[in-house]
DNA sequence: TAGACAAACGGACTTGGGTCCGTTTACTCT
DNA sequence: AGAGTAAACGGACCCAAGTCCGTTTGTCTA
């Protein structure tokens, strides 16, 4: 085996010039019609127009509707990814486990007020879409590891994350549930969850 | 304000006869549909084709598709709501409350079970389809009764709702996750967050 | 720098949910 | 029975997501 061959073996072979610019193009575009004309806008063939690329071309760089939207909330989300791994306790590392997670379910919350709309698009684009996306998985095994020591954290953390379900806060906000309630109740439900011996 | 009035203010005037006539052939042809291809089959404009009827008196009777597949889950649903309101114990009233509401999980998964995918198309064939749902509605004010002193026992009703949600279920399922586990794992949860004394 | 090839391109096309509106039909009241 | 009316009808139409495939373009090698 030859160094050529392992060095394709290694390297997936990097993004073409017009595909990164046009993956740019395509991002920029989309904010901005989101900026105008929030959700309504984002339609994929709108996008395609504004950033002067084909359809075709939107759907190959994103795979679908749900993707680019994901795209489009990525930066943000890596933030609060960067905040889980590295950052400070009780977010970070070095916490006790329902602390922690008390502190990722504020902190989401917060991320998820400040963009509904947008992750609710990402969530419901299609059917199981929320599970495909990959922050999805992230979180997941955050809340896994979190609940380690309960019967089946892997479970449990789908039923935790559940609770930050964008389509299902819309419904709660739109019932009149406002932020702070649905805090509340979340926080009460992470405590319970998540520590086998709280009760307070 | 007289008789003829007060009737009228009472009675809802009842369904046409082409239209219970409509109805009942949509629903046929719907069920007849799903039973020889499965839910791709169910489009609406092959129900349409197959009831012999116009697309738009398909809308005009079930609002949506969601709608049109709800209609066809009724049947079943109802006789789990009966069972609830006016069964023995511990499904139907009498036994406490953390008891009654893991009867009810436990009925739930096996019709959830028994029609996964009908009822994952009727919660994801619009975004919030799920929240708009009679059923939704009814095992909601169900289990906010049962979680009658928590906090927020209509929030928390929410949040116990969302372990039996079609889409999350069906990714557990292709997560190979069987319906023990998923069983085992929501009667957990529901101990844990019915019931403010439980900490086995 | 030429030529080969994989990758990217783009827009016509397909599919399916949902709307619209001119026409038809079941009921009601006399 | 006959006229009036509200409801129901149905299919053409619209919109948006996602696919397909013939064409173009960037990149790598000689």
């Amino acid at each position: 085996m030859n160094d050529e061959l392992l060095q394709v073996l290694r390297r997936p072979p990097r993004e073409r010039a017009d595909a990164a610019r046009n993956r740019s193009r395509v991002l920029e575009a989309a904010g901005r019609l989101f900026a105008e004309g929030g959700v309504a806008a984002l339609t994929v063939d709108a996008v395609a127009r504004e950033a002067g690329v084909g359809k075709g071309t939107v759907f190959r760089r994103f795979g679908d509707k749900s993707g680019l939207v994901s795209a489009l909330l990525d930066q943000r989300e890596r933030e609060l990814q960067e905040a889980v791994v590295f950052g400070a306790p009780p977010l970070g590392p070095g916490a006790p486990p329902r602390e922690r997670a008390r502190a990722f379910f504020d902190a989401y919350l917060t991320y998820l007020a400040d963009h509904l709309d947008l992750v609710r698009l990402s969530e419901t684009a299609s059917p199981g879409a929320r599970f495909r996306i990959g922050a999805y998985v992230f979180w997941h095994r955050h809340l896994a590891l979190l609940c380690a020591d309960r019967p089946d954290p892997d479970h449990l953390a789908h039923v935790l994350l559940g609770m930050v379900a964008a389509d299902l806060n819309t419904e709660l906000l739109a019932q009149d549930m406002g932020w702070d309630r649905i805090r509340a109740g979340v926080a009460s439900a992470v405590d319970r969850l998540v520590d086998p011996s709280y009760s307070p």
